[in-house]
DNA sequence: AAGGTGACAGTTT
DNA sequence: TAAACTGCCACCT
């Protein structure tokens, strides 16, 4: 399949513009898609984010608890804990430190 | 064609 | 208060 469906590239394009050194989660995203439900089909589309060109930023896009839940699908499992330090981002045992001081929202940030 | 899985989230016990 | 279960919808076998 070379294109995926608009909800995907919905998505994608919601994750590429998150700012540098800020993070969202899975729900927020699907309720900004208008899909409240489809928090499991943003983690579903973020699987193939990885093929995505530009490529997806996945690992700003954490679970509702703030956790790494999906770095264990990136190339090298401490890349996700590697990429959101190298952003200024404190990462605790699989956590994200603050989580909610960096939370980005994009109901809210794009005022939707 | 049908059933099972999954980078989540909300509700209930 | 913390832990566990169910609900959801698209993709894969």
């Amino acid at each position: 399949m070379v294109i995926q469906k608009d909800f995907f590239k919905d998505v994608y394009d919601v994750v590429r513009l998150i700012p540098k050194g800020r993070v969202t989660s899975y729900g927020a995203i699907a309720n900004y898609l208008g899909d409240k439900r489809g928090a499991r089909m943003v983690g579903y589309a973020m699987n193939a984010a990885h093929q995505q060109i530009p490529a997806v930023p996945a690992h700003r896009v954490l679970n509702r608890a703030g956790l790494l839940t999906g770095k264990h699908h990136f190339a090298h499992q401490n890349e996700m804990q590697e990429l959101l330090e190298s952003e200024g981002l404190v990462v605790n045992n699989e956590q994200l430190v603050d989580f909610n001081l960096y939370f980005w929202d994009p109901n809210q940030e794009l005022n939707l």
